[in-house]
RNA sequence: GGUCCGGUAGCUCAAUUGGAUAGAGCAUCAGCCUUCUAAGCUGACGGUUCGGGGUUCGAUUCCCUGCCGGAUCACCA
């Protein structure tokens, strides 16, 4: 099982969910091609204080907006409010005594935090309201998974396991692994393992962060019985929170524990400094796509080789490249660093980049297309000897089952992205010296058609396990 | 302060897990389209692999130490 994503749904997407989504993905495609049989599942983080931010502001500031009258894209909508109650929590802090605690105080916070008390006591008109927005984020949030090409087998929502996990550390409590401090807390002790004390229900005995996930990650192995694997794709500012979760896990006696794997990938930097949604400078997600998308379109318009194209298969091309473009961008760098994204330069499309790898997959296709014409028997393969160059592709070409296994034990779509360049870059070298169809030894033309076909065969494949496909003109 | 991660060409990244002269792309410069798609190919330029010790026949890789950058250590999620 393989858990990606997590959004929060009081905002859109952003560059930081690109690459969560892009690994999670692959890193399911992969464990699939290894032979493993995957769950791809999600946890929405529905509720809580962010959302309520979102609401209030909404409703101090809205005058019944939808995305019906505004022309929004729904999650676009709730995110605007809660730039919004930013904007206007900001002012209101600034505006008042500081005495009289204005982080708590200032009015569109209590309001806020009211939502959050009425949301927990079922109140209809809040809870009204919740799922009205939420429901505008998750049409929001349908088209831009759609678009970054990720699907999931199963959604798990906060509002529903939030409360999940309390009953478990009761009973770690009877049985002696955890211990409650005189206030009534319960706590979990790790000093033992080099960590501290971690506190698992509060004094008021709800529960906290990670006392949910205890909860869904037991579900989890309720829901699916035969998994032996979980992995959650999630930032490595969480480390030390999974590596608590595990940790707790083993100490409860459950057996999978050992095989749970936080796979942890580092920060998307701006040139500018890091990512900061409060402060805005985030990169958006459906932003980001559509102008690799139209960059993508130019540049080939430009080159004009597709004019035979209909406009269909056009729209397509261009999805395909942009796209495919920014995926690669993300995924070719090991997924434990962090990562540069430099808006302008990130954007090329020539060199170590999917087009050119989608470049040398059409261009291979058009040969085969031109070869099918001529009818030759194809069953008769034999070769006497190869051309230096054609030895080292044909040495690149069997590497690719160690590659799959590496990128499988490391969690690194990576591996597989650099292979396929390497693939790429070898055959090109070999396109560009080697003229096929002028060759006359028959047995040779036909081993280097064959040979042509399996290194596309190869650069699909290997595209598809980064959720790139490739096109047969370009 | 404790813990964890990172530091490789001007920039962005690789390096078969300890192996031979550390490789690509971008940028710069010089070449290659009458021939299967030039989003390509060839060449030049570019390195004290952060510094200092150590282990080893051999270290970008392992150990120690220092410096720099980041993350994390909430009765937040």
């Amino acid at each position: 099982m393989v858990e990606y994503s997590s959004p929060n749904t009081n905002k859109p997407l952003h560059l930081g969910h690109l690459r969560n989504n892009f690994l999670g993905w692959s890193i399911s495609e992969i464990f699939s091609a290894s032979g493993y049989n995957v769950h791809k599942v999600q946890i929405i983080n529905d509720r809580g204080i962010h959302i309520c931010k979102s609401m209030a502001a909404w409703k101090l500031f809205g005058n019944g907006e939808t995305p019906q009258s505004s022309g929004l894209k729904g999650d676009h909508l709730v995110g605007k409010y809660y730039v919004k109650f930013d904007q206007v929590y900001k002012e209101q802090m600034a505006s008042m005594d500081p005495k009289a605690d204005p982080e708590k105080n200032a009015p569109i916070m209590k309001l806020a935090s009211e939502m959050l008390i009425q949301w927990e006591a079922k109140d209809p008109e809040t809870i009204s309201l919740w799922k009205i927005m939420n429901g505008w984020v998750y049409e929001g949030f349908d088209k831009t998974y759609q678009r970054m090409g990720v699907d999931f087998e199963k959604l798990y929502y906060e509002s529903n396991t939030y409360l999940l996990g309390k009953e478990e550390v009761l009973k770690g409590v009877e049985s002696g692994v955890f211990f409650k401090k005189d206030d009534g807390s319960i706590w979990v002790d790790l000093t033992n393992d080099g960590l501290d004390q971690k506190v698992l229900l509060r004094s008021d005995g709800t529960s906290v962060y990670i006392t949910q996930d205890i909860g869904t990650a037991i579900l989890r192995f309720r829901d699916f019985p035969k998994i032996s694997r979980q992995v959650y794709t999630v930032g490595n500012e969480q480390e030390y929170h999974f590596k608590v979760l595990f940790l707790i896990l083993a100490k409860l006696g459950y057996s999978w524990a050992k095989e749970c794997y936080h796979l942890s990938y580092g920060m998307v930097d701006l040139p500018t400094g890091k990512m900061k949604s409060r402060e805005g400078t985030v990169v958006d997600a459906d932003d980001l796509m559509q102008e690799m998308v139209n960059d993508f379109a130019e540049e080939t318009k430009q080159r004009g080789k597709i004019e035979e194209l209909s406009e269909a298969e056009q729209k397509e091309l261009f999805e395909m490249g942009g796209i495919g473009a920014l995926k690669y961008f993300l995924l070719k760098v090991d997924p434990k660093k962090r990562m540069l994204f430099d808006p302008v330069e990130s954007i090329a499309l020539q060199g170590h980049t999917a087009p050119f790898i989608q470049y040398t997959h059409a261009r291979i296709r058009a040969l085969i297309r031109k070869a099918d014409t001529m009818q030759l028997d194809m069953g008769s393969l034999s070769i006497s000897s190869l051309e230096p160059l054609e030895r080292d592709v044909l040495l690149v070409i069997t590497q690719y089952p160690q590659k799959l296994a590496e990128a499988a034990r490391e969690y690194a779509p990576s591996v597989i992205a650099n292979y396929a360049y390497d693939l790429a870059k070898g055959y090109n070298q070999f396109y560009q010296s080697i003229a096929i169809f002028t060759e006359t030894d028959a047995s040779k033309l036909k081993f280097r058609i064959a040979f042509s076909q399996v290194v596309a065969d190869l650069l699909k494949k290997s595209m598809w396990l980064l959720g790139i496909s490739v096109p047969e003109k370009m």
